[in-house]
DNA sequence: CATTGTCATTGAAAGCCGTCAATTTTCCAT
DNA sequence: ATGGAAAATTGACGGCTTTCAATGACAATG
């Protein structure tokens, strides 16, 4: 079993100690959450490693379930979402190709306290609790790049309520549209154009106002700036 | 150096190998941050151990200052709170005994986002950027616990962000009176009764509202609720 | 004691947002 | 293609917040 050292291990072989890297070919894989990894635990990556698709609207994992894993996206787009008792709901994060989510329930071993949503065709890859739990405890860079991922959640979660607190909701909506512009827009001519990934209703939820006052909030973008919307359909001048 | 294994070496000896944990003394201990830690790293927490007596207003550390290290509040009561480039600024945190501050600028070795000032006389106990790296990089089991810190401030950012969308401020600010109340009032008869450790516009800065509308917003609870406020002095009645 | 600056309060006007109700549009499955 | 359900829009109105300006309370300072 061990008398050779296979120098191309990483691509080639499948014995249990050189077996390959399950993320190796994501583009991703760099400054990804499972890498660097101790050899001995690329195995037990794979053990717990498995792929999912999702079509649009479709359930990644729902709000107070058990925690399974750690998720990455690999494609598409994911929504984090609070449903509360009153029957309202908030959007809380949108996970893009390269994000990380499950790593609060992960951590304290617990429910999710969020429900994940396909807004597109998406795959997602998971590892799966019992293996991501070995792998961490067995490399402690793992742990280290999961606190990463939280502090700079922390941080996204300041952001936001600073923005909440201090600007005015008709300038966060037309940022919050820059910003999916740059993610899912097309260019043609000076403008730029996407089909929005998001309802109105979503918006609301991710701005904190009723879907009533998102609509008004559309219609005074479209009387300011540069703003040309048609249901989904969005165009918007480019930067200056 | 070696020869003799002293069992009481956490309370008694001083050489380098069973020096006392600093924090031995302290309240908090069980369920700190620095507690269970290998023995040999005892050592490097009373390397970089401090404490730090601070009065009323004075501040621990400045917003964009570098991290010093990793703070644990012992005494009083520490605001966390970030400035703005147009004057304004946001109340981010209130640490209280036992809670650990400078978590992130930590994490990311980088610069303090927030200002963090003693609103009561206060006592903080560093463990020095060095040495605490040190001992993190020895102990996983302190960067566990240190994450766990992270993901319940998450979860706290989560929270607020959920009440500012969907909690009117008058409700807001009556939860966040009681939770005060609970901390620093004193029970007299059916009623409690504090002297507020913030000032309105700290209280108005926590909300996201402005020092005229949190007047307002006092004058609202004294009239509704049972309240009675005069300047800093506060009475509620109790709980139904 | 007077002064000064900070904090807190009050009033008035204007703007923004929530709610309710009605209507229109869009989306999806038949 | 079409009918029905869900999403989105619109109007009216009331309530809350901001802004600006002025005033009052208080503590520190000379």
């Amino acid at each position: 079993m061990q008398k050779v050292t296979n120098i191309t291990a990483k691509t080639l072989t499948t014995t249990p100690r050189d077996v390959k890297h399950p993320c190796g070919e994501c583009r991703f894989f760099d400054g990804g959450i499972w890498q660097p990894v101790a050899a001995r635990s690329v195995s037990a990556l794979v053990r717990g490693f498995s792929h999912r698709e999702l079509e649009a609207k479709e359930i990644l994992y729902a709000q107070d379930e058990e925690n399974s894993g750690v998720y990455c996206v690999s494609k598409g787009l994911i929504a984090l979402r609070v449903y509360h008792t009153n029957g309202r709901s908030t959007f809380l994060k949108l996970a893009y190709p390269g994000d990380v989510i499950g790593i609060r329930s992960f951590l304290r071993n617990g429910r999710h306290k969020t429900q994940a949503r396909a807004l597109l065709p998406s795959k997602v890859c998971t590892v799966a609790y019992r293996d991501a739990e070995k792998i961490v405890r067995a490399n402690s860079s793992v742990l280290i790049r999961l606190a990463s991922e939280c502090v700079s959640e922390i941080d996204r979660c300041h952001d936001r309520i600073i923005a909440t607190a201090h600007i005015p909701n008709k300038q966060r909506l037309a940022d919050i549209l820059h910003r999916l512009m740059c993610e899912h827009g097309k260019r043609t001519g000076d403008r730029m154009q996407m089909h929005l990934p998001l309802s109105r209703m979503d918006l609301a939820d991710l701005i904190g106002v009723q879907p009533e006052t998102m609509s008004r909030l559309f219609k005074k973008l479209q009387d300011d700036e540069n703003l040309i919307a048609s249901g989904r359909n969005i165009s918007l001048l480019c930067d200056p």
